[in-house]
DNA sequence: TATATATATGTAGCCAACTACGTAACTTAA
DNA sequence: TTAAGTTACGTAGTTGGCTACATATATATA
């Protein structure tokens, strides 16, 4: 059991499981103890069919929340020990019409009689405890109902993954990656211009020699994301060939990208900063307007696929 | 699902399970998701091999918490996929030395990940509740470990039947039944003596007449203990006969009969009463101690199995 | 030393859940 | 009214756990 300890709260799952195996097996013996002489499994349809007369097997299944093979076996096995008697239904000749038969509705009392010492069991056992386990079961099926163990482990990850994003600055050894990524979404959403062409295939000439810098963000060694500021005056700044790749999206990484091209924007004595985008882009837009970008008055833009411009005040 | 919520607190077990369930199948997408490509149910032994370096069949199950032949078949497959190697152990021929191949450790790095992931989500989760989950789980398991919850249940029937006997005045329909009984114990302990054939042979003329009384304890319209008063001299009665049927013992029917038998007493205008035993008869005892009966002076008795005396001062 | 018992493992088979799929019957739309 | 889709149910096969039993080896005892 030392393994159990060991993992801790990731093996909740099993220790959950475990835990309500025991309850099985003790349920197991009470059903003998008290004269209900039937399989534990056959317990959910006796029950239901104890409360409401008949039914079928699918609206059995649905409300005892297994799968209808489950209760179409158990069915079987119930009316071949006499418990149960099935037959067609008169309005609807697919359903199997299922009821307890003489013989099970004799076992009733005795099944009440445990369900109720059963009930007062653990009525007992809770109300006896410091925590109110019944309420924080309760809280715990809720808010896994909200989200999935399975999303917040994603998101968990998403937060790992983006603490070990690295940004760095441009050289010659990432040009095929800043090529790569940026023809990637261009071709994706969009299709190149040629003011992309002459920017991509030559990157110092057209940005940092001019006074701009480009950005990149790594990830494992390999770059995830791009970015880069184009000198527009003395005082103003573009942000251009901003994308993440698509892989390595939802990690805040574009959010790290802007804020150290803002930064850098600032070190290079900037004043304003000034990014074109299309409105079909959502999160790009909502990225921007994180970083503090608002919306701009409309200027000529060089690019065919840009319908708006964002400006902020450094 | 209203069958579970109809149900309610009968219906812990299957809840746990169920909630056990869902973090396995959310357990499954994530081993594939951090490329551990491991069966989940093999995660156990590949955790534990991380960890120990090298295992045989029989720590792990022990370690695992399950039946051996699980380890077995897992570790069967997993050497067949290549994560493990086996080898008989130099110093016992019988153990199968159990550790992972060259492949199989290649999987620990993704496999620490995913764990630490799934720590912190889990972790976030619990202390986002507003009950504390682990501890009222640890509470439960605790509480169960003192008492299972079989035995609980087991002491609520106790409680309700107890509830259901009634204590009544002898009449002659019950003399079978009053024979049958203290001829039962009598001759499970010990043997028949002249003095308790002649009481029970003739109840009325020993007890009743004389001024005694007899009573009997009845669960559903059965006989399930009898007790008797007999006079001694006009202060002074004898607790006699005093017997609870087997299998209705441990549900406080001795108890009853004991206060039904001092009050009878106490009304005929008793002002002591008495009682005769073996020191064998711990339960006896003790009941008759509860009673509030103490040791008296030892003084001649007719049975020969008595070797103790008791009397308590109305 | 011979024998009895304990231990480590493997094999076979059971059990209770599941999914996948086929069939029959009903419902809807052309 | 016919075709297409939906629903109820059963059957078959899978899975992950279990127990029971068989086998080999170790250890303890007469």
């Amino acid at each position: 059991m030392d393994f159990l300890q060991d993992l801790g709260k990731v093996a909740l799952g099993s220790r959950l499981r475990r835990l309500g195996e025991v309850f099985a097996v003790d349920a197991a013996r009470l059903y003998e103890m008290y004269g209900v002489d039937i399989h534990p499994k056959w317990f959910p349809v006796f029950y239901l069919l104890s409360r409401q007369g008949e039914c079928s097997i699918t609206t059995m299944s649905k409300s005892i929340g297994c799968s209808h093979p489950v209760v179409s076996q158990v069915v079987k096995e119930m009316a071949k020990a006499g418990l149960i008697k099935t037959g067609k239904s008169s309005e609807d000749a697919r359903v199997n019409v299922v009821k307890l038969s003489t013989a099970g509705k004799a076992l009733i009392p005795n099944m009440e009689v445990q369900v109720q010492d059963v009930f007062e069991a653990m009525d007992v056992l809770l109300r006896q405890m410091r925590h109110d386990f019944w309420e924080a079961l309760e809280e715990m099926e809720s808010l896994l109902g909200e989200r999935s163990f399975l999303e917040r482990v994603v998101e968990r990850r998403k937060l790992r993954e983006s603490r070990q994003v690295e940004i760095v600055e441009y050289s010659d050894e990432y040009h095929e990656d800043f090529k790569r990524l940026n023809y990637e979404w261009i071709r994706h959403h969009f299709k190149v211009e040629r003011e992309d062409y002459e920017i991509l295939e030559d990157p110092h000439g057209k940005i940092l020699e001019p006074g701009g810098a480009i950005l990149l963000a790594l990830y494992e060694n390999a770059v995830v994301g791009t970015c880069a500021l184009l000198k527009k005056d003395s005082k103003t700044f573009e942000l251009v060939k901003m994308t993440v790749s698509t892989g390595m999206r939802g990690r805040s990484i574009g959010w790290k990208l802007g804020c150290a091209a803002l930064e850098k924007a600032r070190s290079l004595g900037a004043a304003k900063a000034v990014v074109e985008s299309n409105t079909k882009l959502k999160p790009a837009i909502s990225l921007y307007r994180k970083l503090g970008f608002e919306r701009g008055t409309a200027q000529h833009s060089p690019y065919e696929r840009c319908n708006i411009q964002m400006e902020i005040n450094l």
